[in-house]
DNA sequence: CTGGCGAATTTTAGCGTTAAACTAGGCCAG
DNA sequence: CTGGCCTAGTTTAACGCTAAAATTCGCCAG
């Protein structure tokens, strides 16, 4: 291995000039600069990032942290790459699996030196675990949950999100909504929060919401949606209208009616969350809540850049706006 | 900040005593360790991960390099995940956005210094800037590029896959198949190699393939493959199958399709390839050729690691076998 | 009783870098 | 001409850990 100081002996300087041509911190004059990159250029060395953090405590590099690679987060990574890339910086993710001990764990000590700043999608976490996380490091918590107030936390506008959601099936005449993904009795975390959106819209036109019609999916995912409806529907349950509490969970949904010729939205309306790509390229297309990946991915880097700058105001709860997307699964 | 110093101190022995209770090297005598284990609770102390790595070598560490966090590559990364959390390491994603550049710079020196293994999907890349990577430490790469013989190597068995997708067309038939995304005039790369398979499936069956049914798409997302597609049958393409070079570009297809009220499988059918989850719940469900992610992701870390235990035989390149998954885009 | 051995622990010597303090030498105001 | 100051570069001293060599000590065979 090449290292800084074969290079200062070949180019005749002390390695303390090598550093300062990487890193620019001090001036160099440009024949001696020039000697140590022709040395850098010859012995094809690169600097040791690892010996570099050890000494500087800096790694330029952010970690984004989410429970899996799918649907929702990827969405969130690539946009958030960019931005850090941006500034420099670079951006690595790694995966919990939902764990609560892999997100408690991607939160020790050991794991947050690695890096300058974290955003961690909490999805497994309660507020408890949360609060017996001790560091200073930079975080940005993502995510619906309640979380403790020293976090910094973006999440959405989820009731709202769900209000405009079922008030627009509402004023296009379905009048038994099913909540899918609903977590009756719930009383925190996004299920409930859309759920209560969706009370919200029917305390709004006066129609009364049948709690009958709140229906939990515990793991979000289109397989067990498509099963849980189809089931329901087998077993006579009539509504005309589904508002799902992510596009995945909608998508289950749209199979299960498509699987037993229900037409939507003539006979049932479907509004999803998330707005996945996926939406547009149904048929029909699915209408959805628009979260604003894009600035979900600035606030939260907005957030960490300012921790990172050392900055120690009072954390911040960011609410990202959401916006209703109409599309063909629900009527004009 | 709590060194492994402070340990020492506080339980009486020495540092190296510390380091050898943390890795269980060497053996410590039962109350030695105690008194080292509680001095570290009582401390809260926890190793710095980048002074081990510098010293040691070692980081525990694999990074899988994707060009996007998208499709495909989720689908790998949620898979390769457990394989390497088995093993007791760590898996970290970083994105090259698919930039040729990128792909070379995850593959510098400095970069490679912070893992212990690389699994790279190869995206911009061309044989010729792979060659130029001057590095001996343990890396992988997957995807359907030409890659120089000196890397160890997992692809699908793209040709393969792309005669079983046309041949099933053709069987049912179809005697228009376009190929969409099918790169004409290249021959190398995963859309030729997908195309080849096309031309195969009609030689095998004594159907002239017509070469203006090839047609290509850039960006391989489901809204050029709309638009592009949107465009032909506009012209007045008349096709009764379709075999897209990815789920993605047959999502995109199928909109088209739908756009234009065009009835799948009974005017036109259609195959994907790659078998995203989203296919399942598409109307009509999508024929599809299963990559098989797990066994990707499987022969991708069995490569790995055999490198990384200092294995020097001559690479491997391994071709997963593909298998058609029959859904409702093409007749019975 | 002594020498040798093995087990448990400590000492030594960095891994490759950079922050901070220091030096050498040129320049200029007073 | 002297003292202060600036520029360009060097020296020193870590950052926190562990591989390898060295030490200590109890035990036992001869």
């Amino acid at each position: 291995m090449v290292t800084m100081s074969d290079v200062a002996r070949e180019a005749g300087v002390s390695m303390m000039t090598v550093s300062n041509v990487l890193n620019g911190h001090r001036r160099v004059v440009a024949p001696t600069r020039d000697r140590v990159l022709t040395a850098i250029e010859k012995l094809g060395y690169e600097v040791n990032l690892t010996a570099r953090h050890l000494r500087s405590g800096r790694t330029d590099t952010i970690a984004l942290i989410v429970p899996s690679f799918h649907d929702y987060f990827s969405e969130v990574a690539d946009r958030i790459a960019p931005i850090v890339e941006a500034s420099g910086r670079h951006l690595v993710l790694e995966r919990t699996g939902a764990r609560p001990e892999s997100e408690i764990e991607s939160l020790s000590i050991a794991r947050l030196q690695m890096y300058d700043g974290v955003v961690l999608s909490v999805a497994g976490l309660d507020r408890e675990r949360l609060e017996s996380v001790r560091t200073r490091a930079p975080i940005v918590l993502l995510g619906e949950r309640e979380v403790p107030a020293r976090f910094d936390h973006v999440r959405l506008a989820n009731e709202e999100g769900a209000r405009l959601a079922t008030a627009h099936m509402l004023a296009r005449g379905s009048r038994r909504i099913l909540v899918l993904g609903g977590a009756p009795g719930e009383t925190s975390g996004m299920a409930s929060l859309r759920r209560a959106g969706w009370e919200a819209a029917h305390r709004a036109a006066g129609v009364p919401a049948d709690g009958a019609l709140v229906v939990p999916v515990t793991t979000y995912s289109a397989r067990e949606s498509r099963e849980v409806l189809g089931g329901l529907l087998e077993a006579g349950l009539r509504v005309d209208g589904i508002f799902a509490v992510t596009d995945t969970v909608a998508l289950g949904a749209m199979a299960a009616l498509a699987d037993r010729g229900i037409g939507v939205p003539d006979d049932v309306q479907v509004v999803g969350f998330d707005d996945l790509d996926v939406g547009k390229y149904l048929s029909p297309g699915l209408t959805t809540i628009d979260p604003n990946h894009d600035e979900v991915a600035r606030s939260a880097i907005r957030l960490l850049e300012r921790r990172m700058a050392g900055d120690d105001d009072p954390p911040e709860r960011v609410v990202v706006p959401v916006r209703l997307v109409v599309r063909g699964s629900t009527r004009p």
